[in-house]
DNA sequence: GCCCGGCTACGTACAAACCCTTAACCCCCT
DNA sequence: AGGGGGTTAAGGGTTTGTACGTAGCCGGGC
């Protein structure tokens, strides 16, 4: 469910444009869905769907480059391709700055845009990969007690059951269930992994 | 030795843009250093060198572009800023895949051109403590023996002295010895710090 | 030829961590 | 009133890691 096969979402004004995209895309075998404008295309978007972004950067309502931001503010991070009929250097940089993979001027030769595509999705094909093994690591953190989290945190800081019982004013038998709880919440079997994934989790404190 | 205060390096054919360059950049109190052609400053350019590079495209010779990828190839990773007179778009985005942090078109305001300039020097500190920090991890483990490698990889992977022992066909004893220098070598005090090392190291393996 | 460093191994003693069970207390929800 | 989860604690036993000492083998350098 959450498992979709990628798609290219394509966003231009211009009904003939979109069309001969959509043909040129699908004819390589990708799978395509066309949008009129950026918030039509918003309002469709979430963050399950998998796929990369082709967007014109002149559009009524908002640009390429407005769209750019608005996705990264809701964390949908497909790679996006920014393609323009008039566009300048200023603007390039811009969309470049923004995360943009890449910044293609009409006329453009089919061939490039759909390598360019290619790139793309495999490029969010393991952006995805990533994300979802940290979020399964992340869910099982989240299952921890706070008590359990402030355990594991001095454990994965290499602090002994001992010292961290003398700070937290506990029996080390306490502490000691606790670790245990954690281990097994996390699904860790030794300290090492325990670590690994910690540091993982962003929690990359030295 | 290793720890130069941040220099702007401009690179520019013309000598009257370089020295008001050098001048303006001057004025803010940054140390500059300017260079005729990006052969001048390959030459004179090693990694010790902190600060960043501030590069016309068009120049006689080599391109500000090309200069870009040979920094790539020899591991030089000062932020360059490339500034240009006649920039198309798709040299921008050529310029920003190749990871330049800024393409300014001439003429650009003065402020603009510091502000960047403030940014990547920034950004170069940042990244030269981090490379500094991993270097220093990394000279500790080139301190370690083969056996003493081999052993701190399968501590880090989570397995105890005696599975360790097996897989090797050690006794337990000697592990423990490895191990036990492993621990004094790369100056860790914890299990939890060496894995925190070892991951760091780019030695990312699960 | 000798010494040093790396690799191997053993023993003893102690510290730390792990496993299993039991059990209290509190709070929330049914 | 009872059940569940979180927090605290203990006893008792096994496993694992650490500290310190001893020692043989081998290869490279002075």
């Amino acid at each position: 469910m959450n498992r979709q096969n990628p798609t290219v979402f394509v966003i231009d004004d211009d009904a003939a444009v979109r069309d001969s995209l959509k043909y040129l895309i699908e004819s390589v075998g990708h799978r395509v869905r066309t949008f009129a404008s950026a918030n039509e295309f918003l309002d469709a978007c979430t963050t399950e769907h998998a796929g990369c972004i082709l967007a014109d950067v002149r559009m009524p309502g908002m640009s390429g480059l407005e769209l750019q931001e608005r996705l990264v503010a809701r964390a949908i991070l497909m790679p996006t391709i920014i393609i323009t009929g008039h566009g300048d250097v200023a603007m390039a940089v811009r969309a470049m700055k923004a995360g943009a993979l890449d910044f293609i001027e009409k006329p453009f030769s089919d061939q490039v845009l759909l390598d360019q595509i290619h790139v793309a999705l495999e490029r969010d094909t393991r952006e995805r990969e990533k994300r979802d093994r940290q979020r399964r690591i992340q869910d099982r953190f989240s299952l921890l007690s706070p008590r359990e989290r402030t355990v594991m945190d001095k454990v994965v800081a290499g602090k002994s059951n001992k010292t961290i019982a003398a700070e937290l004013g506990l029996s080390q038998k306490t502490v000691e269930v606790h670790r245990a709880h954690v281990m097994a919440k996390v699904k860790a079997d030794s300290l090492a992994q325990l670590v690994h994934m910690a540091l993982q989790n962003g929690l990359t404190a030295q």
